[in-house]
DNA sequence: GGGACGTATGGCACTCAGTGCAGTCCGAGT
DNA sequence: ACTCGGACTGCACTGAGTGCCATACGTCCC
């Protein structure tokens, strides 16, 4: 009962023989033209090993990405209330990249693979979609009492994943040399830009706030929309003016 | 030369047989437990005709994506630059659920197989995948001269998406009962309110005087007295939204 | 009418991913 | 030494997807 029930710490070498054959055979002749039998001959284990760690070949090009969304489930999940709910799924986002910069070499070499092979990014799709899933999931709780809390939560859990990958491919396409950190953090200053602090950045103008009371003369200031009721009653007011 | 290269009227009786046999298969036991050979035979083909129109088992799943995105590449290309972008690609993604409401019924029913057979998920990521890129293209070229263009782009796709596919799910879910543009509408306008027309430099009041025009999200500042008509229209728009 | 031709279809054999099952090996506990 | 459990291997099987060739049908041309 020593390390095998508490901590994954003892990793059995032979999961990281297989991924390092597979992605010998995949860089040298592609991931198409190498066939799971190639990668277990050259790792000298037997066919049937392969897919008891991995479930199926994509899976051999992803091994950390299950590890990562436990990691971010946690995360998201050990919440005190006390955070901004848009800054905690930043951070979450954060907790991704981290996997990422881990090894910049593997991923630049992941990434050129991901690209020009369909299946591979159909199931980092996926991969994607299911980290999008846990950051909308964390929001549509938080976001419960507002009005329009889930759609609110989705389109926020997007904006975070696209600015996310925005950053990453574009690191990953500096070949790793650049700044991962900061590019992410400067693409999430804008989503939080945009989707941080208070309710819909819409009703803000167009709410007209208590009526207050006072003189007849005094001077109010309004704000409007173009697109909102009080500006269509202006028109109108203005067109009835114009015909008298 | 009459028919065939013009437009695709004469459309191949196979194909609606083999999305026909699939569907009826799929349903009556299961998308997994049905082979392509269960297809076939019950559509009285050959198996080497399914490959023929479906390049894989998924794709008579979702028979119409295809042509979908040829119509929303079509319709984002032929952009004479008057539109708003954002505006713009909101209606591309009304084109979307255009398609799923032309069948209601096979729409839900498609619902419901893919959100049970990771599979068919998988399959569906992609797609939409690709529509989110094509969005995304669009925006990168009209937002080029923006600092961000490319982040601005991708979360904005990203947000539209997210939007379209928070109201498509809540339609689908109703059986195809409830109003889906309507639902659409809604959805697009929170989308649109924080993104649309944000990053414009921040315009002078506008005095009333001479009416002027503009985009429907501009924001407009109105001056005016506790004694004129336009001060009363304001309570009694007020007092009508306290009511409901 | 008959032959040449392009196209749509069917049949067959093949590769390869993925699974189920049975057997083997090895270390630990008693 | 015996056994028990877990890791590993081999083998046979299903099913998706592909390449190749044969066949049928309509068309065009002579």
């Amino acid at each position: 009962m020593s390390s095998t029930s508490a901590a994954p710490a003892a990793k059995p070498p032979m999961r990281e023989a297989l991924v390092a054959a597979a992605f010998q055979l995949f860089l040298e002749r592609g991931y198409e033209q190498t066939t799971v039998d190639d990668i277990v001959a050259l790792a000298g284990v037997g066919r049937r090993s392969f897919f008891r760690y991995f479930p199926s070949k994509e899976d051999v090009v992803f091994p950390d990405h299950e590890r990562c969304l436990a990691d971010m489930t946690a995360f998201l999940a050990t919440d005190d209330e006390e955070h901004e709910p848009v800054r905690r799924v930043c951070d979450a986002a954060r907790l991704v990249l981290g996997m990422y910069a881990e090894n910049p070499s593997f991923s630049v070499q992941r990434y050129r693979l991901t690209k020009q092979v369909p299946g591979l990014r159909a199931y980092e799709l996926s991969v994607v979609w299911r980290y999008e899933r846990a950051l909308a999931g964390y929001l549509r709780d938080r976001f419960a009492d507002r009005p329009d809390g889930t759609l609110r939560a989705d389109v926020v859990a997007a904006a975070v994943v696209a600015a996310h990958n925005n950053a990453l491919r574009s690191w990953l396409r500096s070949d790793g040399l650049g700044d991962a950190g900061a590019a992410l953090d400067h693409a999430l200053g804008h989503v939080q830009k945009t989707f941080g602090r208070a309710a819909g950045p819409a009703s803000a103008p167009t709410r007209i706030g208590p009526l207050p009371t006072g003189r007849p003369e005094d001077v109010v200031v309004l704000v409007s929309r173009r697109d909102a009721p009080l500006w269509r009653v202006v028109q109108e007011l203005e067109a009835a003016r114009g015909r008298t």
